[in-house]
This record gives structure tokens, C-alpha cells and sequence, in this order.
RNA sequence: GCCAGAGUGGCUUAGUGGUAAAGCAAUCGCAUCGUAAGCGAUAGACCGUGGGUUCGAAUCCCACCUCUGGCUCCA
């Protein structure tokens, strides 16, 4: 790749917000910078855009490029920053802690502009790049010439909706997504995976291997578990639990309702009332359904009096939660009114956090490497934002476990990247990103240091001297939400399993008819064994049973007619790999065994 | 919630104002097969819902519902 293509993303960017300006002169801009593989612009429009105007607006850009302009820099930083501090109105707060500003800038060369921006510090820092007779505050790269663009290798891609919110009246600008590359080929080649991802969503593969699904009286958000997708779903938990208890992880198992209080007192009802569902019954009840599992698991906590020498308490449940997510924002297996999510919670001292913190990282990073996700991913160090408020705790709690995240990730060298904003309502968090098939960000696995809680909940032990103490709680979630991690693997392993996760193990395959009742016979054997399988008896010929198994992703297909029953074995065929010959039935029993064993 | 797009048998799709098509899947029959689709037949859709325009609507208009993509930051 050249490595010209970030200024060029970049200025495409401003080309495709002249020929916006050229197309709809009354459209007041926004901005719009280079991001991975292309650029976006958010416009203030006055007409609402169909999808084939894309054409035309790519149409214009190209006429604006084979102008061959020039992006000429100019130092105005003082002019800038005088002309939006000096406008009246359209002060806003954007997003987390950002403040910007929709301002008018007037007597720059060219037309009058609207830009909206952020920090006031950055601004003086502003460059304005003219391309006639638009001009546009940026920062930059930009190449020097629209003729260092060739024609053919971009492309706009889609219309979108930006929520730009904090103005008197909420306002929605309209994105306009564009992709971007050195070459033509590149381009091709990046649309052409696109498909390929497409074909690897974890929508379209529940469906075709029958993982899930989701029922219309049921209702979206509720997606309904196959036998299939629940073999899945069992054996992460059993692995997952498996690996848990060899650090000292108990299960529990809590109920789905419970009375209000216990999240007035967790401080959940009041940071979360909009996403609580509610129930109440003709009898007079009311109770919520359980967003978290951590406040009940303080109340197992709480059952008995503790000791030192009982820390660190460690529970465990996989089991639903409930949130009443805003209707847009529900979808596919990842966006879910219920999620199971798999919950852990240690109780220990202020001494022993440190190396909880370093426990849970180790088993995420064993679950995580046996998949072969590890690797794949970035990690943030959560942190509080400017707001205290939307947060409990109290300040000096909130910086030692800060401190002591940044520690473990230092001493394990883990490199997280501090993201103030993302943490949790009760204390910074260790947040791990992974990637799904299209690139896109998802967040699975968390440990979370947590201060706060059990001092809410008059959490105690009593220690060496006889004083009561409070514990510190360390949230950590493995899988996260088996929903969201069974999209990540289904798309990960594009629905082709490995043997110890697959839904169907070994599908057997009688020739014909007159086959069966061998086939039985190794069914049983094979049943004995606990390994998962499939009689195909259906009436069909040999090649398409095939293909069907194949399709269904199968990691291995057992084909039994005369030759077998004969030399009393069996013959095998593994995924993608084909026939691999004829085997006495306890080899392969053997093998498949070791294998489901080694997680290969 | 907001911006945009899409809803046609179980699935994938064709059909732009004049009798709703096809493939896969299903069911039944024939075939009993050696490593990725055997042959034939049958059944299955008031075209998301409601209203409007029209002699006539899957198709045009309006509303609603559902699904898909997008919506912290990015200069």
C-alpha cells in the first residue's frame, strides 16, 4: 500500500464535502474524517438523500478531482478560534465528556461554511484547507494535488444517520460512508472479502446450521436455542467451569426476580430505570428481573458470617439476565433483551486483589488462547470518566484500583490502553476487544475491580484482629454473554467447529438400506463413548448424504456398506479433508476421543 | 429513540398496474447407490398489517409492525 492512502482518505473526505456543497448549496457541513479502509462526512442537509444519489455525489467528485485542484494550507488558527468563540449559539455537549460546537465561520476565503468541532484546545490548532471554493477546517494529511487520486479507486457505500445530540432540538446529520485504497485491485479486493464476511455472519450461519432462532409470538431480542446451538452452548460452560474451579471458583444459582430493593441498594435501578424490566402480578407483587447477578451473589456472601481465612470466596453462575434495551438498538444473537451471561465474583481482602486480577486475567487468556482468539484483540483499562456522578464509590477507592489494573497490566504485560468513560458503574475494569468476522469491535471478556458494592451492601468479614472489614469484589465474565460469544465463534470458525464444540461430532453414513443395522451397531458403541453424532438413513444416494454433512460442517463422517461390515470397521471421512481410509472402529474412537480431549 | 434501506411458500430469490414464478427443503413413489446435488410426482403464498388511489394493486400513495445497516470519540 502506498503510504500516501491516509491523506488521501483524508481528502477525499473534503472532495466529497465540496461536492456535496456543489450539489446542495444549502447544506451546512460537518465533519468527516479518514477512518480504516475509507472516510465518512456527517452533513447538515436540507433534503434527504436516496441511496442512488450516491452516484451523482460520486459523479461530482470525480469532476472536482480531474479538476486536478489543489488543497492549499493556510495557517488562520487565530481567525478560527475568534470566529467560534465569538458565535453565538450552538454550543453543545457531544457524547461522553466532549463538548462541541456548531459555529459559523464567516470571511474565510470561498463560502460560507458551517463546521461543528470539538475541544477548544484543538481548534487553535486548526489549519483551513481550501479546495474552491469550499474551505474546511482540518488538521490533516492531505495530499497536495486531487490528481494524486485515481478515479477508480474509491467508492461511496452507504447513507447513514449520526445522532448528534446536546443541541436545543435533537439533530440527526446524515453520514455518507466511502471506502478507499491505493488501488483499484485493493479496492475489489476489500469488497470482495466484505461478501465473504457477509456469508460468515453468525445470523446466517445459526440459521443454516441450525444453531437458533427467533419466533414472532416469542419476539425479537429473544432468540430460541436449537438442540444444536444448546450442545454448543454446554460445552463452553462445562470448559469455561472446568478451568474456574481449578481456581477456586464455586457454582451458584440465583433466581431470575427479585424485589426492587436489592438494586436500589447496588445503585443499578437508578443508573439503569430505563433498561429494568419490571414485573408485577394481579397478587399484589413487584419485582424487577435481574440485570446483573452481582448483587445476589452478595447476598450468598451475606448469608453467614465470614472470616479471613475464608477469602477469597469465589462464585460462579452461567444464567440470564434482562434488559430492556431500546428497541433500535435489538438484533441478530448480539443485541438481546436476555442474555446468559457467564458471571464470576470473588470476595477477598484489599492484599489478595492484585493477584485475583492477575488469576482472571490468566484464565481468560488459557480459554481464550485454546480457541485461538488470543491474539486477536486489544484491551482497555476502563476508566472513570469526568461525570463522578454517573458513578458510586468514593474517589481514593476509585484511583487505587486504577493503579492497581494498570499494575497488572504492566507486570503482565498486557498493554492495555486507558479508555476514560467505559468504566462501570462501580469501579474501572480491564476490558477485552475482539474482532467478529466484518471487523467490527466486540467486547467479550471483563475483570472488574469493585470497592464500592459490598460496602453498599454492609459486605464484612472479620479479620486477624478481631475487626470487621469490608471485602473488595472482583467481577470477572470469561465468555461474557454466550450469545455474543457464540456469534464471535460461529463466525470465527465460520460454523466449522472444532470436534469438542461441535453440535454433531461424527455423522454416520449406511450406503444403503441393507446397511443399517451396522450402522446401529456403531452408533451404540459410539453413544458409549459420549460423542455426539447422526444416523443419516435418509433415502438418498451416497454423494448427496454427502454433501448435506459436509455443509452442516461435520467434523467427521463415518460411511459403512459391505467393505466395512466385512473387515469390521469403519471408514472415514473428515471435514474438508476427505476420505481418509478405512479404520478398525476403536481407532477411530480412540483418536476422535484425544482429540476432543486436547480442544484440537 | 433517531436517520436510511428491506419485507413475496420453511429457506434463497424472480416478478414495476392485468390469472403470483423458480431452485432448495418437505411429502410420496421409483432407484439401493463407494466419498460434495439420481429420477419423477405432490403439496405449500389472500405477496408484513391496515387504509387509500384505480375498472383492476405484490407493484403507486399514507400509516403502522418487523427485520437490516448506521448513531461516544475521530478535524
Amino acid at each position: 500500500m502506498e503510504n500516501n492512502i491516509e491523506e488521501i482518505r483524508h481528502s477525499l473526505s473534503h472532495i466529497m464535502a465540496q461536492a456535496i456543497l456543489n450539489l446542495y448549496p444549502k447544506t451546512k457541513l460537518g465533519m468527516g474524517p479518514a477512518i480504516e479502509n475509507g472516510f465518512y462526512y456527517d452533513f447538515l442537509l436540507t433534503k434527504t438523500l436516496a441511496p442512488e444519489d450516491l452516484q451523482k455525489i460520486e459523479a461530482k467528485m470525480k469532476e472536482i478531482i480531474l479538476q486536478n485542484q489543489k488543497f492549499t494550507k493556510k495557517n488562520i488558527s487565530k481567525l478560527v478560534a475568534k470566529k467560534l468563540f465569538s458565535a453565538k449559539g450552538g454550543s453543545a455537549s457531544g457524547g461522553k465528556d466532549q463538548p462541541f460546537k456548531l459555529e459559523l465561520i464567516k470571511d474565510l476565503p470561498g463560502k460560507t461554511v458551517s463546521i461543528y468541532t470539538t475541544e477548544p484546545d484543538k481548534k487553535l490548532q486548526a489549519t483551513s484547507y481550501k479546495l474552491q471554493p469550499f474551505v474546511d477546517l482540518c488538521k490533516g494529511p492531505h495530499i497536495k494535488n486531487t490528481s494524486e487520486i485515481k478515479l477508480d479507486t474509491f467508492k461511496l457505500t452507504k447513507i447513514a444517520g449520526a445522532y448528534w445530540k446536546g443541541s436545543e432540538k435533537n439533530k440527526m446529520l446524515t453520514r455518507i460512508y466511502g471506502l478507499a485504497f491505493s488501488t483499484k485491485d485493493e479496492l475489489q479486493k476489500y469488497i470482495t472479502m466484505q461478501e465473504e464476511a457477509e456469508k460468515r455472519d453468525h445470523r446466517i450461519l445459526g440459521q443454516k446450521l441450525d444453531l437458533f432462532c427467533f419466533s414472532d409470538l416469542v419476539g425479537g431480542g429473544l432468540p430460541l436455542y436449537t438442540p444444536k446451538g444448546v450442545a454448543i452452548k454446554e460445552e463452553l460452560q462445562k470448559e469455561v467451569e472446568r478451568i474456574c474451579r481449578g481456581y477456586g471458583f464455586q457454582k451458584v444459582s440465583c433466581p431470575s426476580l427479585t424485589k426492587i430493593d436489592l438494586f436500589e441498594i447496588s445503585g443499578h435501578a437508578k443508573k439503569f430505570n430505563d433498561e429494568l424490566f419490571r414485573v408485577s402480578s394481579p397478587n399484589g407483587h413487584s419485582f424487577a428481573l435481574k440485570p446483573v447477578q452481582c448483587p445476589h451473589h452478595t447476598q450468598i456472601y451475606a448469608s453467614k458470617p465470614r472470616s479471613y481465612k475464608d477469602l477469597p470466596i469465589k462464585y460462579m453462575e452461567s444464567d440470564k439476565q434482562y434488559r430492556a434495551e431500546k428497541t433500535g438498538e435489538v438484533g441478530g444473537l448480539t443485541r438481546v433483551y436476555a442474555i446468559t451471561v457467564e458471571d464470576g465474583h470473588t470476595f477477598c481482602t484489599r492484599e489478595q486483589v492484585k493477584d485475583e486480577i492477575k488469576a482472571m486475567v490468566n484464565i481468560i487468556k488459557e480459554f481464550y488462547s485454546s480457541i485461538g482468539l488470543w491474539g486477536n484483540h486489544w484491551i482497555s483499562l476502563s476508566t472513570r470518566g469526568k461525570d463522578f456522578s454517573k458513578y458510586i464509590g468514593e474517589k481514593k477507592d476509585w484511583d487505587l484500583c486504577e493503579k492497581i489494573l494498570k499494575e497488572v497490566s504492566d507486570e503482565m504485560n498486557l498493554g492495555a490502553i486507558k479508555c476514560p468513560g467505559e468504566a462501570a458503574l462501580y469501579g474501572p475494569k480491564l476490558d477485552f476487544m475482539f474482532k467478529d468476522a466484518i471487523g467490527k469491535e466486540v467486547q467479550i471478556p471483563t475483570v472488574q475491580i469493585d470497592f464500592a458494592t459490598p460496602k453498599k451492601f454492609n459486605l464484612v468479614y472479620t479479620d486477624k484482629d478481631g475487626k470487621e472489614k469490608n471485602p473488595v469484589m472482583v467481577h470477572r465474565a470469561i465468555l461474557g454473554s454466550y450469545e455474543r460469544f457464540l456469534a464471535l465463534i460461529i463466525e470465527h470458525f465460520a460454523g466449522a467447529f472444532p470436534v469438542w464444540l461441535s453440535p454433531v461430532q461424527v455423522s454416520i453414513i449406511p450406503i444403503s438400506e441393507k446397511h443399517l443395522e451396522y450402522a446401529n451397531s456403531i452408533k451404540q458403541k459410539l453413544l458409549e463413548n459420549n460423542i455426539r453424532l447422526e444416523i443419516r438413513d435418509e433415502a438418498e444416494t451416497l454423494g448427496k448424504k454427502i454433501r448435506t454433512v459436509e455443509m452442516q460442517k461435520v467434523p467427521y463422517l463415518l460411511i459403512l456398506g459391505d467393505k466395512e461390515i466385512q473387515a469390521e470397521a469403519v471408514s472415514v471421512r473428515q471435514r474438508s479433508k476427505g476420505d481418509l481410509g478405512q479404520m478398525p472402529l476403536d481407532k477411530f474412537i480412540q483418536q476422535i476421543i484425544e482429540e476432543i480431549k486436547n480442544k484440537k
